[in-house]
DNA sequence: TTGTACGCGTTATCAC
DNA sequence: GTGATAACGCGTACAA
């Protein structure tokens, strides 16, 4: 007989059925709560019989135990809290996916924070999370200067903290990145090798992984073609109004053709902006890909249903999600150990996909 | 001085300093552990003096109370649980930004639960959320049968539930929906007022919402036009795979010229599959919008993006989520009041965008 | 193999 | 205004 749901009579009226405890299981099974909770986790033996009349009691009343008490004896919630900058963003949404399968899969749960890209808001919601005793944190494309001014560095030394594409020199924590080098090298040798005599590139403002892409572009125009770099810089690197900044931008580049006579071959640094660019070059009537090919970056779901399809980098979002979280196991597990180095940097690999364009 | 992140000397060894307790501001104060508790809460009168040493050694010490403890004994967590089956479609995110918002600002964190569509998974992270003690759980777009048999008007028993886009008659839930109804209409009469002479109607598998939407355009056919329906089924609506199913769907509707020389307008259910014809329509020449008009439902950011943009019916999913959230604050603070209803079905408006299709 | 008693860090209750 | 002390539900030394 199952009786939980049901009302109980106590003095002299009905109340609603509280969810029962390990007392009342112990009552119930005519043992101590020791023995119940013995047999709950299966660290110390107990007798076959009694397991038994345990778990008939257990099943008898519903019970199940109340993890805020665990984890307040034990200092361990199984719960870790995630931040990003934005919750819809396509980039994000499949990262949270990578780390939200991994930790599931650990029996973790994870508190889902959204930035939306203040500084402060990082700093409140850390706050908020310690509070509530998490066992880590992984933060995506964290604001620079936290990490800059040695905000996240003391948050490491305190909890497991594991950063995704965010990163600064000498500072003391845990980073997971893509692989921006070999994959811009990557897409501009593809470039090449399709016949591009100059390639353009567009960005959007400050980012790490923007820089970088960038230097090996500018690295690449000189050691490859031993031409001027050409940037076209837009503001919003990441939201809706990305596409439409870049196609406006796109639109006056082709519209100056002193500028833009020579390029063949535009590079993205994500694919919001080679859709910009793609629109633009259709209202233009210039030719995919033969009198331009573009390239972007991140295989988001809108490189696949453009018409051309895009070629882009493929970041793995989603494996750079599961590798922190990986990472983050590998911390929460081995707190007490102070062995383990206080700074690491993984990178995720690319690869490029080639469609289209 | 802040002495946290200081290490001690216990017992002859260096220790790192644990994070101090209500009980280390209260000796530091002066004061017993009920004073300090007072003047967090402020939730009875102490003197202004004392406060003020207390609040100096929360200071020196950077106490911040253990959320777990409180919540043990008030048995309130200030979490709620969110349920989606995919974390990186482009619908749920949104839904899932309006939830995060809305209880964002009323101080509540929320547990993200990727359920895949399993409807076991469903279950067992509903179980772990209960054991966990959250305050509330939001489902979005839940597996039908798990409305229908029961289960979820057994959990809404049990704990403030909220159902995002599922509905079963007669079953005791709160439920917030789109409304589809006047989506629908709105966007065939104005496929009407622009001309169409005969629209065709693209579905994908089981879902509710699909549901409603052929039964209205069905009633319309026969009201308006006085002509039968036509219904192009694909298999997977929401996934990856849609926008290629759409088109191929498309693409051999066009072709066979028996069936869809007297169309010159699809509604389609989403905006993957507008897509989809979008792409498809392209490729076989068709003028777009003088020979054929395409809307999708949604406005997700791919009906933004395509070229050209997409006519398509706004649901508003961010409204959706801080709908449902609203909703389940009310729920939570008037828990013990058992005058709310059982069972309430709130509508969020849609509008029509009008944009090039 | 089992049970007693204490502690985790708070808030609630009651007395002063 | 303030302080002892009992809860909340569980895990775990220690004793038996």
């Amino acid at each position: 007989m199952k009786i939980e749901n049901l009302f109980y009579m106590i003095g002299g009226e009905f109340v609603e059925n509280k969810r029962s405890t390990i007392t009342d299981v112990a009552k119930l099974a005519g043992v101590s709560i020791t023995t119940v909770s013995r047999v709950i986790n299966k660290n110390y033996p107990v007798s076959e019989k009694t397991t038994k009349h345990v778990n008939k009691a257990i099943e008898e009343l519903g019970f199940r135990p109340n993890l805020l008490a665990r984890s307040l004896i034990q200092d361990k919630t199984q719960t870790i809290g995630v931040l990003t900058p934005s919750i819809e963003n396509l980039f994000f949404s499949e990262v949270i996916k990578g780390i939200d399968n991994f930790m599931g899969d650990q029996d973790y749960r994870s508190f889902l924070c959204n930035t939306k890209g203040h500084p402060e808001n990082e700093r409140e919601m850390i706050d908020s999370l310690l509070n509530r005793s998490v066992d880590g944190i992984i933060v995506i494309d964290p604001r620079n200067e936290n990490i800059k001014n040695g905000y996240y560095e003391g948050i490491s030394n305190r909890i497991p903290l594991v950063i995704i594409n965010g990163y600064h020199e000498g500072i003391q924590c845990h980073f997971v990145l893509n692989d921006d080098y070999t994959g811009t090298g990557e897409a501009l040798r593809h470039l090449k090798r399709q016949g591009a005599k100059r390639i353009a590139f567009m960005r959007g403002e400050k980012s790490h992984s923007y820089d970088i892409k960038e230097a090996i572009y500018e690295k690449f125009c000189m050691d490859e073609y031993q031409t001027e770099p050409v940037i076209l810089l837009i503001e919003e690197g990441n939201g809706l109004e990305t596409v439409n900044q870049a196609k406006e931008c796109a639109k006056s580049f082709f519209a100056n053709r002193e500028k833009s006579k020579d390029i063949d071959a535009i590079l993205c640094c994500n694919d919001f902006m080679a859709v910009g660019v793609l629109n633009a070059a259709r209202l233009q009537g210039i030719q995919i890909p033969h009198q331009l090919s573009i390239v972007g970056f991140d295989n988001t779901i809108v490189s696949q249903i453009t018409d051309p399809a895009l070629t882009t980098v493929d970041h793995h979002m989603s494996q750079l999600g599961s590798t922190a979280a990986r990472q983050m196991i590998q911390l929460i597990e081995n707190k007490d150990q102070k062995k383990l180095s206080p700074c690491t940097k993984i990178m995720v690999a690319t690869n490029l996909i080639v469609r289209q364009t």
